[in-house]
DNA sequence: AAATCAGTTTGTCCAGGACAAACGACAAAA
DNA sequence: TTTTGTCGTTTGTCCTGGACAAACTGATTT
């Protein structure tokens, strides 16, 4: 699977910023306090970053991302830092486990049966049971694979691209416009996963929701627009694990001032879990079985 | 359509950098040496952009995608960058014009109708002419309105998705997982635009080719490990216009070292139309049609 | 349990200098 | 005419080292 690089010894600032999402400033100052990463210099004086170092920053960066922070985690060694991931993952493992070794296809690269297996799920189940029981505890089985390095960058593309294929098929196929309540959904600027998006509105679609996703990363200005000109009874929210949590109630909380109070908004992910307290005026989605139950509180709201 | 924003009075560096694509190095350098843009500051001497300089920044990146130059378009005011749109743009304009009011379904949110026309586009024409026919020029004319600020991100976004439903429903539904030959198509990590690569698949299931697409952002050394395990023939990679050419070239070249003779390569999209001479041993493919035609190559080169 | 507060950690911003890659224009060679 | 080479200019990215506010930690109080 990982065959070899020929060429590629070193990568450059910029190159390292896109590869593992640390800014370059951020980097920069990482040297400058930790002694971590120890980049070489070209003869220019720039810095060349060895590919362990920018596996190491990788994994820190995952680390991060849930909740670690960079002085205990930038001094340890590779062996450490993976026990640490092992122990991160722990608490979820239960949740994964029984995903049907569809995980297996996925790291395989087996992509045509992988296709062919969603579609008979999907077939078997319907899709609201498609979805929350096969797509999401795969994606979240994904996800974890990939904090512990056991799937790289083609393998969680070729996951999503398949999901997605799978799901928009269904959710066109569902069509259902002229429904109530009119949701939109979307993500703000920073956030880029989709599938959270695609999942909630296959959940609701089939409810009779008149769904319309304008895909990831919008600003919160047209967001703002698109909610008021399109006549849109909900604005619906997918924040991922990696989505700082204050950076989300903050945008949340905007956005509620910029919406008229007849406008409702849902917010669901990793990131706000358990918020509930800080975000006054919000519906703090916890899962995806929680949408239907917050669908039936409006519909009870709205007769 | 764009109701007056309540707050937001100024933007810092970084949500500029995020809502223009334009680096905070280079909007700092550009303030040194043209005096433009030329922000606030606040209470800790932080850049303050108002909301109209952000505007022409984003006139003056899109001018620049086109090939303009910084001091030629920094120094303009806003009607004469208007001007300049307008003079890159007008030999595109016969192109545009007649794809039956659709554009006008994008520019005036209506998602509805837009999902059914596509859809009713589709069955007319059959898969192939509904991509070649219809979406291509679609999404060029969006291309331009966008450039001219005539259509703004939500619009940008709803067209991209809707697009996205009625194609990966389509591609699913041909579902050849066995046929010859077998192609790879993803982007470079630069390139977010799924577009070129979805007209790309839809053109090639169809006929009987085995299409995986690992969607956009993959890196190069993963792209070479996903083609080498996959048993493929072809890596197809697109490039939209705002791609910058020598990147393209250069990580073309750099991709062509590391895959054995017997994969091709496709390049496609306007970052490389004409740059054949400067691509050796890769197949530069100028439009949808000019995909078929590789393909009659290949195929009549492995028989 | 929830709120307050001081101390520490951490990411982002700033200035101004440097340099190589990319470009434009013009000249020489095929 | 087209291609190739040269040279000055433009332009984006990288560098250093300093500063600061927001976020977090943990102890203390309500």
């Amino acid at each position: 699977m990982n065959a070899p690089i020929p060429s590629e010894a070193a990568a450059s600032i910029a190159a390292v910023e896109r590869d593992t999402g640390l800014a370059k400033d951020t980097l920069r100052v990482w040297e400058r306090r930790y002694g971590f990463p120890a980049p070489a210099r070209d003869a220019n004086g720039e810095r060349l970053y060895p590919p362990e170092q920018v596996e190491k920053l990788r994994l820190i960066r995952r680390l991060i991302d849930h909740g670690k922070r960079p002085a205990r985690v930038v001094g340890a060694s590779i062996e450490e830092l993976v026990a640490m991931l092992d122990e991160c993952l722990c608490p979820q493992a239960g949740a994964a486990g029984r995903e049907d070794g569809l995980l297996e296809l996925v790291r395989l690269h087996r992509s045509a049966e992988l296709a062919v297996a969603l579609r008979q799920a999907l077939m078997k189940q319907g899709l609201q049971r498609f979805v929350a029981d096969t797509v999401a505890p795969l994606a979240a089985a994904v996800g974890e694979a990939w904090m512990r390095g056991e799937v790289d960058v083609p393998e969680e593309h070729l996951f999503t691209e398949q999901v997605q294929n799978v799901l928009r098929g269904a959710i066109g196929a569902h069509a259902t416009h002229e429904g109530r309540p009119r949701v939109l959904l979307t993500t703000f600027p920073e956030e880029e996963h989709v599938l959270g998006l695609l999942m909630a509105e296959a959940m609701l679609v089939p409810e009779g929701v008149a769904c319309l996703s304008l895909g990831t990363r919008t600003p919160l200005a047209d967001i703002r627009s698109a909610a008021l000109g399109g006549g849109f009874d909900i604005v619906g929210l997918s924040f991922s694990v990696a989505y700082p949590a204050r950076q989300a109630i903050d945008g949340l909380l905007e956005l509620r001032a910029l919406l008229p109070d007849t406008i409702a908004i849902w917010a669901g992910g990793a990131a706000v879990r358990d918020k509930h307290k800080r975000l006054p005026g919000i519906r703090v989605v916890g899962g995806l079985d929680d949408t239907l139950a917050a669908l039936r509180d409006w519909r009870a709201e709205h007769p």
